[in-house]
DNA sequence: GTAATAGTAATTTTT
DNA sequence: TTACTATTAC
C-alpha cells in the first residue's frame, strides 16, 4: 500500500512492539494499518506464540486475503510456501462464526449440514410468514422487517425491549414477525447471517466448556475495521479474549460507515472504559495522497462533533487542485468522466487501473458503464452483476443446498420443479396438505411418504405421482454420489443430469446468453476444485463447500487487474487510485435523502463516506455533481450537495461545462458559498 | 401448467 | 426508464 515506506515510523514501531495486552490502534487513512497489522503478527510469532493461537478478524473476505498475501511475503515458508503463518485463523467474524457452529451447533438443537440462508431466502421465509398469517401492512413491508429484525439481532438487547424502543411497527407485531421467523429457520434448520455470530455468542455464554476449549487454543486476536463493530461482534471478540485480554483493535473512527447494519461508533471511542489499561496509538502520517487531498477531506470531517481528537499529517507533495465538474445532467456527467481518462490514459500515459469512479448507490454505476464502454475503456463493475444472485446460479445452488440439508424447504421448492417436470402448484399443495398438524415432518419426509405409500394421497394423478417419484430418485442418487465422489465432479454430474441447457432454451434465452449461463454453472464447479486444491488432500465436503459459497461476496475472485473500477464508496474502503471520481454529489444522491431525513446521525455518516471516499485518492481527485437528474422517469432539479459545498474552494478548479458558458462558472462559485452560508 | 401481456412501483449502503 | 407482478389466454 505504502511502497516508499521503508522503515516504521515510530507510532508504528509502537503498535507493531506492544504483544501483549489491549491494544488500541487509531489508523486515519492511509497511514500503513495494513503494514503495522501484518509487521506485528510477525512480531508475535517470532516472540513463540503459535500462528495456530492467532485470531485475526476482517470484514470482509477481500481483505482477510489481502493480508494473507502480506503476511505470505513477510513470512516466507520453509518450503516456498506460507509455512510459518500456518494454522493462524484469518477470518472475517461470520466465517470465524461459522467454524464454531460447524462444531458445536447441536448443543443449539440444530443437525448438522445446517444451511445458511443468505438475505434473499430470509426475505422470501418473512414473505411466507406474511401470507400465512394473512398480514397485510399497508406500508411495512417485507424488507423493512428484515432490517428491523437483524438490527435486533445485532443488538444486545432482549426482544421485548427492542420492540418497545423501535418505533417503526407496532410491538406486538413485530414480536409476532419475528417468533414466527425464528421459528420456521429453526424448522428448516437453517440459520441467517446474523445467527452466524448470534448462535456462537450464545454458545460461549451457556456452555462454559465450549468457551475454555476456545481460550486455550486462541490466545491472541486482532480486530481490523474496528470502527464497523457491532455490539454483538464485540462481545464475540470480548468474550474469547476476556481470560488473557490480548486483543488488539484497529480502526478509524472517521471512517465508521456502517451504522446502518448496527455498527456503534461509541464502541471504538469507549474501548478505554471496558480496558483502562490498553495502549493507545494514533496513526496520522498519511503516505498515500497529497496534502491538497488531505486538507480537504481533513477540513470536511471536522465537521463532526462525535470523533476522536487526530490530524491527518502529509508527507507527500502539494499536488493538483481538486477538479470540480456541475454536469448538466448524469449523462453528461458520465461523458465528462469519461472523456476525462480518455484524455488522461492518452496524454498522461495512465493505465485503466489507475482510474476509479465511486458513487453513493449502486444504480449509478450504468451510465459510467455505458460512456466507458463507448470509448472501447476497459471497466470492471465492482460487485455489479451478482453471481450468486443468477438464477441459473441460484437453482444450482438450491439442489446443493437441498442434498446437504434434506429440511430446507425453500431450496427444495425452488427446485422441484425446475427443470419443468410437471410438478405444479396444486401437486405441491397436496403435498403440503398431508403435514397439516405434523409439525415435525418436513417437506422432503412428506415426499418420501408419499412416494413410499402411493394410497396416501387419493386426489393425486397417476402422472405428477410418476414425477414425484423420479424426483426423489434424482435426490437421493444425487446424494449418494455427493458422498461417494468429490464435490466438483458431483456438481459436474449434476448439471450434466439436470439438462440446463434444455431449460435455458425453453425460458427463450438467446445462444449467447446459454453458454455465458453454461459458463457460470462451470464456475461453480471450479470454484469447488480451487478448495479441493487449496485443502491438500483434506476432504472437501459438500457443507464445507456451501458454507464457503454462502459467505462469499460477488467481487470475492480476484479484482482482474488493467481496468478502470466502478465502485460504490462503502465498497471502497481500504482500496487506494491514482486518480479518483466521485460523482454524483448533489443534494438527495450524496449525502442521501434518506439518511439526512433520518437524523443528525445520518448526516454525520455520510459525511464520513464522504470522508472516505476522498482519501482514496492518490495523486488526482474529481468532483461532479448534476444540476438535473432523472428520477423515476422524470427530470428534476438538483441543488448542490451539502457534502461538496463543505471542499474550500481555495483547494477547487471548476472546469466549465462544455457549449454551456452561461451557467457553471460564476453560478456555481454562488452556489456554492451560498450553500456554505446556510 | 405455461407463456404472454399489461400494469405497477421504484432507486442506499452489505457480511 | 426499467424490472418485476398479477392477470389472462392458450
Amino acid at each position: 500500500m505504502s511502497p516508499t515506506v521503508e522503515k516504521l515510523n515510530p507510532e508504528q514501531n509502537t503498535a507493531v512492539n506492544h504483544l501483549h495486552g489491549p491494544l488500541l490502534i487509531f489508523a486515519a487513512a492511509g497511514t500503513g494499518k495494513t503494514r503495522v497489522i501484518t509487521h506485528r503478527i510477525q512480531k508475535l510469532i517470532q516472540a513463540g506464540i503459535p500462528p495456530g493461537a492467532i485470531v485475526a478478524v476482517t470484514f470482509t473476505n477481500k481483505a482477510a486475503r489481502e493480508m494473507r498475501d502480506r503476511l505470505g511475503k513477510l513470512l516466507p515458508g520453509k518450503n516456498g510456501r506460507r509455512q510459518s503463518g500456518r494454522g493462524m485463523v484469518l477470518a472475517t467474524f461470520h466465517s470465524l462464526g461459522n467454524r464454531i457452529l460447524r462444531d458445536h451447533i447441536c448443543e443449539l438443537g440444530y443437525h448438522l449440514p445446517y444451511s445458511i440462508f443468505s438475505a434473499d431466502d430470509s426475505l422470501s421465509l418473512l414473505a411466507e410468514i406474511y401470507t400465512e398469517k394473512k398480514m397485510t401492512l399497508e406500508n411495512l413491508k417485507e424488507d423493512r422487517i428484515q432490517t428491523l429484525i437483524s438490527f435486533y439481532k445485532n443488538s444486545e438487547e432482549p426482544r421485548e425491549t427492542f420492540a418497545e424502543k423501535q418505533t417503526r411497527v407496532p410491538a406486538d407485531f413485530f414480536l409476532e414477525v419475528l417468533t414466527a421467523y425464528e421459528e420456521k429457520l429453526k424448522y428448516l434448520n437453517a440459520v441467517d447471517f446474523d445467527d452466524l455470530i448470534r448462535l456462537p455468542v450464545r454458545l460461549l455464554r451457556d456452555f462454559p466448556g465450549i468457551l475454555q476449549g476456545y481460550r486455550k487454543r486462541w490466545s491472541h486476536f486482532l480486530v481490523d475495521e474496528f470502527q464497523d463493530t457491532n455490539p454483538i461482534q464485540y462481545n464475540f471478540i470480548k468474550t474469547l479474549s476476556a481470560d488473557k485480554k490480548n486483543i488488539c483493535v484497529v480502526g478509524d473512527d472517521d471512517q465508521s460507515i456502517y451504522a446502518w447494519r448496527g455498527a456503534d461508533l461509541n464502541i471504538i471511542l469507549g474501548f478505554h472504559r471496558d480496558y483502562p489499561e490498553a495502549q493507545v496509538v494514533k496513526l496520522e502520517r498519511n503516505y498515500r495522497s497529497t496534502a491538497r487531498i488531505l486538507e480537504a477531506a481533513s477540513h470536511v470531517i471536522a465537521n463532526n462533533v462525535e470523533r476522536a481528537p487526530k490530524v491527518l499529517k502529509a508527507t507527500g507533495l502539494a499536488g493538483e487542485l481538486i477538479k470540480l465538474y456541475a454536469a448538466p445532467d448524469e449523462v453528461q456527467e458520465a461523458i465528462y468522466v469519461s472523456d476525462t481518462i480518455k484524455t488522461s490514459l492518452i496524454r498522461r500515459r495512465r493505465k485503466p487501473e489507475d482510474f476509479a469512479i465511486l458513487f453513493r448507490t449502486n444504480f449509478q454505476s450504468r451510465l459510467f458503464e455505458q460512456e466507458l464502454r463507448k470509448r472501447n475503456i476497459p471497466l470492471h463493475v465492482v460487485g455489479g452483476y451478482k453471481f450468486f444472485e443468477r438464477r441459473e446460479i441460484r437453482d444450482l445452488i438450491a439442489y446443493l443446498r437441498l442434498l446437504a440439508n434434506p429440511r430446507d424447504e425453500l431450496s427444495l421448492l425452488r427446485i422441484i420443479n425446475r427443470p419443468v417436470r410437471g410438478i405444479g402448484e396444486k401437486t405441491i399443495a397436496r403435498m403440503q396438505s398431508l403435514r397439516e398438524g405434523e409439525t415435525s415432518r418436513s417437506l422432503f419426509d412428506s415426499l418420501a411418504l408419499i412416494v413410499s405409500e402411493p394410497g396416501l394421497l387419493p386426489g393425486l394423478k397417476k402422472e405428477a405421482m410418476a414425477e414425484l417419484v423420479e424426483f426423489l430418485n434424482l435426490i437421493e442418487e444425487e446424494r449418494k454420489n455427493f458422498t461417494k465422489n468429490k464435490v466438483s465432479a458431483s456438481i459436474q454430474g449434476l448439471i450434466k443430469r439436470l439438462d440446463f441447457r434444455r431449460q435455458f432454451l425453453r425460458d427463450g434465452d438467446e445462444e449467447s446468453a446459454v453458454r455465458a449461463r453454461e459458463l457460470n454453472l462451470q464456475e461453480l464447479v471450479n470454484m469447488a476444485a480451487y478448495m479441493e486444491q487449496d485443502a491438500q488432500g483434506e476432504e472437501v465436503s459438500l457443507f464445507d463447500f456451501l458454507g464457503r459459497i454462502s459467505l462469499l461476496t460477488a467481487d470475492d475472485d480476484d479484482a482482474p487487474g488493467g481496468r478502470v473500477q466502478l465502485i460504490t464508496v462503502h465498497q471502497s474502503k481500504g482500496l487506494e487510485f491514482p486518480v479518483v471520481f466521485v460523482a454524483g454529489l448533489e443534494e438527495g444522491t450524496f449525502p442521501s435523502r434518506r439518511s439526512v431525513e433520518e437524523s443528525e446521525a445520518g448526516l454525520a455518516e455520510e459525511r464520513r463516506l464522504f470522508y472516505v471516499a476522498l482519501t482514496r485518492a492518490r495523486e488526482d481527485l474529481y468532483l461532479s455533481y448534476c444540476l438535473s437528474r432523472r428520477r423515476a422517469g422524470a427530470l428534476v432539479e438538483c441543488e448542490v450537495g451539502r457534502l461538496l459545498s463543505e471542499v474550500p474552494t481555495h483547494l477547487l478548479d471548476v472546469i466549465h461545462a462544455e457549449g454551456s458558458e452561461e451557467s457553471p462558472p460564476l453560478s456555481l462559485a454562488d452556489r456554492l458559498s451560498a450553500s456554505r452560508l446556510d
